[in-house]
DNA sequence: TTGTATGCGTTATCAT
DNA sequence: ATGATAACGCATACAA
């Protein structure tokens, strides 16, 4: 079956290929005659007709297709964001194509140079690190770009993010006024401004309430289990006493920090209540339910998209930035905590 | 910063612009001079020019671009395929053009045309139903098709898929030598073969073993979360007396299954085992602990991603298919079932 | 309302 | 070893 082109479709309807074009572009449809329009839209079903995206986007220089560039897939949290884009797009023809750093400033900058390359519409990305400012503005020079999830102070960029800093506080709070003093944080990357603000914001609370937060000798170089699970042992190793909580700055750490307090014969929530961040789909069903921080996903996802459309509208002419709310969900892993009777607050 | 093209390149370097277009030309390279090279490159650099794949891709019939075409990207199932697939891409240069159907036939066509529409090198797709074959074979004519988890028997197409007749086994097996008789399953959307052959490979041996399955009086519309609670719902009303074992066909309907499970004051594994299917990665950290069905996912998106590079090249001539062994991974969800004293095996 | 001509940026083919 | 030219498929300014 040999690809059917605007040729041959004006052949068969019997007139010339702009004239197709014309009749088979919705919007300058109305400029051709109906019972032409009729006849090229017969010859076109008939002949399998399939516009080519590749040549129209060479001649129109836009290809309908967002660039998509985050840094982990196998990060639970990522699909609600993924599928919040994706459902965004759907509904103006665009597409995402896909792309993924692994947290690597070397392959983000490959990453950006090919999509640039495929001559993508906007860029949508959630793997913004600190250090990569330049790169970033540099991009977003050739082309819209839209921060997502992880976002870049001082550096004009457009983006959408959580309110990091309110949910790091909205943790401190929460484990403060369920009476823990003895309070630790496992940080994920320095240089990934959702773990700066969680760790600043869960610390501005603590010093306010005068207590000190313990942490571990260093913080996460990925925000995964495997270091969920490291750190939790740097921790325990660095203190003679176990802390009473443990606020890890996301849920895939505080599954690696249940690990090892199972590992130890630490029993949470009574000896050491945990909790995460994200909400990701499973924390409801873990032992014990864990509290966490609820961020809306799908939605920033779906904004994303929106603000990378409102960017190639506005041709630079705005930067639409946007800060969503996190939410407290309490649940069993910082309930009940043993102490909480001995030291009330 | 206007967009810089070879024609620029030409003028800056002195030369013609096929000559720049060889010497950037990692495959003709050799042809050019020595120095004339150089001093394309330089020029080349100079001016950040960087190669329009749109335009390339029009001359060359090739896109450098895959369609992943899958059903739910909110499944955390799919997330390590995608992953693999990603890999498995990403050394070739070749980058992937992500849709979601929602498993909807219609969704799954206007994706195919839409992605057609954008000339890929190949489609993979883990979003088959029974229903589709129609559609897949006329779009296998056009490009290169592979089927991913899910395939479609007797309808010619590559797959690469798991083994999912034998896990259904596996499951049952599991159940039947820890003593369970009332064994119940609650089985994913009819017209998915993955689902059809764990149903058929559960029951077989169950037969084998003359023992009668039992069944809630439907399937699930969607292997999701909510299915699982409907089902095991229903389940439960159906019955006089509930079941001492039920295989969820994934791990989210089990969860499912094991919220409606609490909901009714019966535990999990004392009076109900449950068990999942596909091992995400959140089994091991639930209350309790959940039985499962491990599949190789980011094995098999690496594959899939070699199967569609390697339909490319046979060009019609190869239909590989693989087909990966499940495992089972037995956890407390299924063990220390009190009934297995009472009966044993 | 429709047809003509031209170019988007690149590469293949031919010629030099 | 390099240059000239045409063509990939489509969309637009312009002419009729």
């Amino acid at each position: 079956m040999a690809k059917v082109t605007l040729k041959d479709v004006a052949r068969q309807a019997g007139v010339h290929v702009s004239t197709v074009s014309r009749a088979l572009d919705p919007q300058k449809s109305q400029l051709v005659g109906d019972s032409t329009r009729a006849r090229v839209r017969a010859a076109a079903v008939e002949l399998g007709y399939q516009g080519d995206a590749i040549a129209s986007g060479l001649r129109r220089g836009r290809t309908n297709t967002f660039a998509i560039v985050v840094a982990d897939l196998g990060n639970p949290f990522i699909a609600p964001v993924l599928r919040g884009i994706e459902n965004g797009l759907g509904g103006r023809g665009v597409m995402p194509l896909v792309a993924e750093t692994q947290d690597d400033s070397e392959r983000m900058e490959q990453v950006m140079h090919a999509v640039l390359g495929r001559r993508v519409d906007a860029v949508i990305t959630t793997a913004a690190r600190h250090g990569d400012e330049q790169l970033l503005r540099r991009i977003a020079r050739q082309v819209p770009l839209v921060l997502a999830v992880r976002h870049l102070p001082d550096s004009g960029l457009s983006a959408i993010v959580h309110d990091d800093e309110r949910g790091g506080r909205l943790a401190a709070e929460h484990l403060v006024s369920a009476g823990h003093r003895r309070i630790a944080q496992l940080c994920g990357p320095v240089n990934v401004s959702s773990f700066q603000e969680r760790t600043a914001g869960f610390r501005s609370y603590l010093e306010l309430r005068s207590i000190v937060s313990l942490e571990p000798p260093e913080r996460a170089a990925f925000p995964t289990l495997q270091e969920g699970q490291r750190l939790m042992s740097r921790l325990l190793d660095s203190l003679h006493e176990p802390p009473t909580a443990v606020f890890a700055h996301n849920d895939l750490m505080a599954f690696g920090a249940l690990d090892v307090l199972k590992e130890r014969g630490l029993s949470c929530p009574e000896d050491v209540a945990v909790m995460g961040y994200n909400d990701t789909q499973m924390t409801r069903y873990t032992a014990p339910p864990l509290t966490t921080i609820r961020l809306p996903g799908y939605e920033l996802g779906r904004l994303a998209a929106d603000a990378a459309t409102m960017l190639i509208e506005a041709g630079g002419g705005a930067t639409p930035k946007l800060t969503l709310p996190p939410v407290l969900v309490p649940r069993a892993s910082t309930m009940d905590w043993s102490g909480s009777a001995r030291r009330p607050d």
